[in-house]
DNA sequence: CAAGGCTCCTGATAGC
DNA sequence: TGCTATCAGGAGCCTT
């Protein structure tokens, strides 16, 4: 399930294997992949043909692919299980592929000749789409993603105004981190990782929040994503720019998520796992204690 | 307007 | 063995 570090791989990859290159034919092979391309398949495909990739951009789980000498931009989310692939030509279609770029040209690096772009996803929550850049953007960002904050890695991420955010909001701690308007990139694995870093339970109210937890809790956030990244990082040294949801750093060491039963790494308290919004939240029932008048 | 719930989708897995 | 139910979950959209 790709979140921000995972996301931010593919970016890198994308930069080094199709920044610069201009674009061929575009084939669409399922229509969903494309559904927030509200002019439908056809339009993104002729649009995109002819145009020249900029350098990949990124803001918390989306990134975008900036069309030279225009003021638009490719928007790529991955949704669940949405990959972006560097292929050669003749390797043979992967069962989910949704969308293939063709290039009419190398890129700097002749090692990338006679590749091309693909889009694979399973389930389908993912796609691509092409959108106006926002009035204000100096970086080729989408308009429709406008509203989505920048993620805590963004050295323009503003820590006074997440924790004012969450004093002003009633809700509790988890939503907020999931909410990508006030933090992007945070998604449910991240988030269960960093509380229980932090020792906050997923369901503690942010208006009760003081400024030292809040700054705890953010530190957390930000190692958790970057001790992911170095991992997924140095997975990348093929012609493959991969999110792969199975592998990777996905092995690497958890200490909340899917722990249900096993040991806290802290105390050694079986972990525990409750329903929550739709999906699950792991933690330690002894170091992330519920508040008062929550299970 | 803020907050929370619903829904899209496919494949792996559990259970009967 | 083979079917059905359950789960995974990001984020737009809808309801309250």
């Amino acid at each position: 399930m790709p979140e921000l570090p995972e996301v931010e791989v593919v970016r890198r990859g994308l930069e080094r294997w199709v920044a610069h290159r201009a674009i061929g034919d575009v084939e669409v092979l399922h229509p969903r992949a494309v559904r927030r391309h509200v002019a439908g398949a056809d339009d993104f495909a002729q649009r995109l043909k002819g145009q020249r990739i900029g350098v990949p951009m990124r803001r918390g789980k989306y990134l975008w692919l900036p069309l030279e000498d225009t003021h638009t931009s490719v928007l790529a989310h991955l949704g669940m299980s949405g990959q972006l692939l560097v292929q050669p030509q003749q390797a043979p279609d992967e069962k989910h592929l949704r969308i293939r770029v063709r290039f009419t040209d190398g890129p700097d690096d002749p090692a990338a000749a006679g590749t091309e772009l693909r889009f694979v996803d399973q389930r389908t929550f993912g796609g691509l789409s092409l959108h106006e850049c926002a009035a204000d953007s100096t970086d080729g960002l989408p308009d429709v993603i406008a509203h989505i904050a920048r993620d805590p890695l963004d050295e323009l991420f503003d820590d006074a105004a997440f924790h004012d955010a969450l004093r002003r909001s009633r809700t509790t701690i988890k939503r907020a981190l999931l909410n990508q308007s006030l933090i992007s990139g945070v998604g449910n694995i991240y988030a269960d990782e960093a509380l229980w870093r932090a020792k906050v339970h997923y369901e503690r109210p942010t208006a009760g929040f003081t400024r030292p937890r809040t700054a705890e809790l953010l530190g957390h956030v930000r190692n958790v994503m970057a001790e992911a990244l170095a991992v997924g990082g140095t997975s990348f040294d093929s012609l493959y720019v991969n999110v792969n949801g199975e592998s990777g750093y996905f092995d690497r060491s958890l200490d909340a998520y899917g722990r249900e039963d096993e040991p806290c790494r802290r105390c050694g308290t079986p972990m525990r796992r409750r329903p929550w919004m739709n999906r699950s939240s792991y933690f330690c029932p002894r170091c992330q204690r519920p508040p008062r008048a929550s299970s």
